[in-house]
DNA sequence: ACCTGAACACCGTTCAAGT
DNA sequence: ACCTGAACACCGTTCAAGT
């Protein structure tokens, strides 16, 4: 005799994605989840193969919005000003979402993370205009470059590294700019 | 009637660090420790507050071993050999202490971070370096630019971020030369 | 077809009892 | 003074039994 499903994958997944962005990585346990949705623990195994598999569909789902933010973010055609508003809506999102951010660039074991391909979705813009500044030849490591210090100063950020006082906002201007003209094809090379 | 004590505080720091380095933080119980150094679990809390505070210990550990490889890679007295000396310095060590690195840089609970002090003796050659080359005005804003590149540039290599092929000792080289002549008093600024 | 209680293995931690 | 077994609370997960 059926019983009529109580809850469904998309509910346990936003449950998830809200108790991880309340509680931390932390706090997202298997019974707080079922709680949440209304359900016993045991039934969350019908639709999820378990807590490990939850938190990769949870980093699914925040890197898939990263990708949407970003995407929104490169659109004016010049690069220069697409890649200043790609740093600012990726440090935004950061902040928005900082346990799901720590989910998406945290050191979290192969069977967590997103699936590749939503990975290169979301740095898709990125790419493309740090190559368009920088050329063919350099673009990829220009990419690089601009990825490593924006995730690098967001997560500094996030987890209150920077501990010196001064201006938080001027360095994070200061860093896309030196940055971004460093990067331009046509710049000095380094000296 | 005394016990002869059977272990010490350092000692299980320093299996606590190996444990860590061999499977991750999630292997590191108190139970792996305590068998390592010979002991039931419960004996452990003679020593240590509980596995949050062996966490610090360890983590003080690792700080400070970084801190005396950055301070010994800064000595040339040329602040922009120094700055390429201490980028390759920092990502070496990364790699030879994966799961120690991720320990200092990686999103911890507040009781779980090295101390605020020992994180800032790692930190000072590559600021006092930075601000050589930038000059007072924007010394600070230079240094967080290095420092937020360079630990996300290893830590995203450590996690396997860099998916699309290429040369990734390419991609820390173009960064570490753009930013070091990018931030550089006198270079020309951003266009 | 989905849900549940009971059970198991494995954690961290406490504490009274041993020496 | 240190060490230990026993116990507790809390996890994730499995599974036979219910509807």
């Amino acid at each position: 005799m059926p019983t009529p499903a109580r809850t469904s994958l998309d509910e346990i997944v936003l449950a998830g994605r809200t108790i991880l962005e309340a509680d931390g990585i932390d706090g997202l346990t298997m019974q707080r989840v079922a709680a949440t949705v209304g359900v016993r623990p045991p039934s969350l195994y019908k639709r999820v193969e378990g807590r490990t598999h939850l938190v990769r569909l949870i980093a699914n789902d925040v890197v898939g919005e990263l990708a949407e933010t970003m995407d929104a973010a490169a659109t004016s055609g010049d690069p220069r000003h697409d890649l200043r508003r790609l740093a600012h809506a990726f440090r935004a999102f950061a902040q928005a979402n900082p346990n799901g951010y720590s989910l998406i660039f945290g050191q979290l074991d192969e069977a967590e993370r997103a699936d590749p391909e939503l990975n290169a979705r979301a740095s898709a813009a990125l790419l493309r205009t740090a190559a368009a500044l920088a050329g063919p030849d350099y673009g990829l490591d220009a990419a690089r470059t601009v990825v490593a210090w924006a995730n690098g100063f967001v997560s500094m950020e996030l987890s209150g590294a920077f501990r010196l006082g001064g201006d938080v906002d001027r360095a994070f201007a200061y860093g896309i700019d030196r940055l971004s003209s460093s990067i331009s094809d046509g710049a000095p090379l380094p000296r």
